[in-house]
DNA sequence: CAGTGGTCTAGACCACTGT
DNA sequence: CAGTGGTCTAGACCACTGG
């Protein structure tokens, strides 16, 4: 698929931005090297140059790509690539098969069960509310990867309770019942000392330390918390992050004020 | 400063961000609520469209501004502040500014040492290469916050070597020593327990669970490793991390690609 | 239905890089 | 200098939301 089509309901750019990611993995577009020019690409799939911006802008957010200014645009070298993007919302099962691990589910458990206290803080919940938590283990290759709580107010589940709900995301069972698309999450990481019973879980000596990852689920009208998990992640899973600066201050109460139309260019 | 400058150094665009996010702020535009149209931003400022999409896809990147179609674009409600955001690369000092901490920094040391292992890895240095060291702690609020040990090849460093260069940013004395820009840094998100030596800078009981950001400073011409510094966090510094949802497939391999011309959308 | 964001085009000029 | 990415405009049409 190297060809766009101008009547599928993906968006241009998103199909050219699927096709450039596509050569660089498969190494067609060497690991640290240039990929076509703007103005290149803008005519190999006749595109505006606006849409083909608007395609490696898309990679360069994935942190595959980046922009040099006069020289070209070019590919992340290979030792530098992904292990654990995290500003981008897809189901964990995706993130495994992403860093080349086949993933598996295992579902543990589904219960109803009192909130537990920062469960019902995050979910804005009463004291006493009733939550339905959904146990599951994500496995990399066979070897435990990612252990998750998801709690779900029973209010909001109604007739769905189900205790199969094996392998599916969390998202997709929260769509279903809300109607509502789930668009964005908000997550703390912490680092933790395994308990016992994760530590089992994850083949872990007890008292290891992983990091926990604690994910609000939000609906389109925000402040509105939906969903709440735990995910507790094997140390075989690293947590990776490409920062790219920003080349202009991205400020708040800038210490220089006192000019009028002062450009505001700083280092930092 | 509400007034877009035609003859600003700084794009108009980051121009509009400056002024929305400091509307966003100051609580002219209310946690949660909505901000202006597009359109109706492109009048009050006599922008473009893309001009104006342009300034809130920045603000859209940092987490503070999200989009819904057809309704309009909203700040994120207060309680889902960034609290440390780690996905543009601004020094530490300018993080803890922008969580409303006044932040300082002490400079501890600097010293020539062998390159330690995981160093001489990251860099790319033979075995017995010689770094030099800044060791400094970032305070918020005099309370310790981030505990850093920059490495530096000393073969980069020449004649530059200084015992002071106390709170200067590690990219400025990068740049400096370099002459290019550093424009992205790679870092991994690391569990550990604090060391003694770590806690007591930190103010902890030895053997806490604590954050370490790994970092790998690159220059534009990627592939080389600059320089690496190792940062410990104080458990009251938060990591978090809004993730949003990409409307379409960010695929590898999609599992079916058997029809031609097919769309590809896919609900992850 | 009107109003909103989402996508796209065609064309322009600027700033930076390397030869 | 030619070639590259960075910014910007003006205008168009689509898709989604809510009354």
């Amino acid at each position: 698929m190297n060809i766009i089509d101008q009547n599928s309901i993906a968006p241009l750019y998103h199909q050219l931005a699927e096709i450039l990611r596509n050569k660089i993995r498969s190494g067609e577009f060497l690991p640290g090297g240039k990929i076509p020019s703007e103005r290149n690409l803008m005519e190999s799939y006749r595109l505006s140059r606006n849409t083909v911006r608007q395609a490696i802008n898309v990679l360069v957010n994935e942190g595959i790509v980046y922009q040099d200014h006069g020289r070209g645009n070019f590919t992340i070298g290979s030792e530098l690539n992904i292990q654990y993007q995290i500003d981008i919302l897809v189901e964990h099962n995706e993130f495994l098969r992403r860093v080349g691990s086949i993933p598996s589910v295992q579902h543990i458990s589904t219960e109803k069960i009192i909130a537990p206290d920062l469960v019902c803080k995050a979910l804005h919940l009463f004291c006493n509310e009733e939550v339905v938590c959904f146990t599951k283990l994500f496995s990399a290759n066979s070897n435990p990867a990612i252990l998750t709580f998801d709690y779900l107010p029973s209010k909001l589940l109604g007739e769905h309770f189900d205790t199969s709900g094996g392998g599916e995301a969390f998202f997709k069972l929260l769509e279903e019942i809300n109607g509502k698309r789930v668009n964005f999450t908000v997550s703390d990481i912490i680092p933790i000392n395994a308990s016992k019973d994760i530590a089992k879980y994850l083949g872990l000596a007890p008292g290891s330390s992983i990091l926990l990852l604690q994910e609000t689920f939000f609906n389109p009208g925000i402040n509105i918390p939906l969903a709440f998990s735990f995910n507790y992640y094997h140390p075989n899973i690293h947590f990776r992050i490409v920062r790219r600066r920003s080349k202009f201050l991205v400020g708040i109460d800038p210490k220089k004020t006192s000019h009028s139309t002062e450009e505001e260019e700083h280092d930092y």
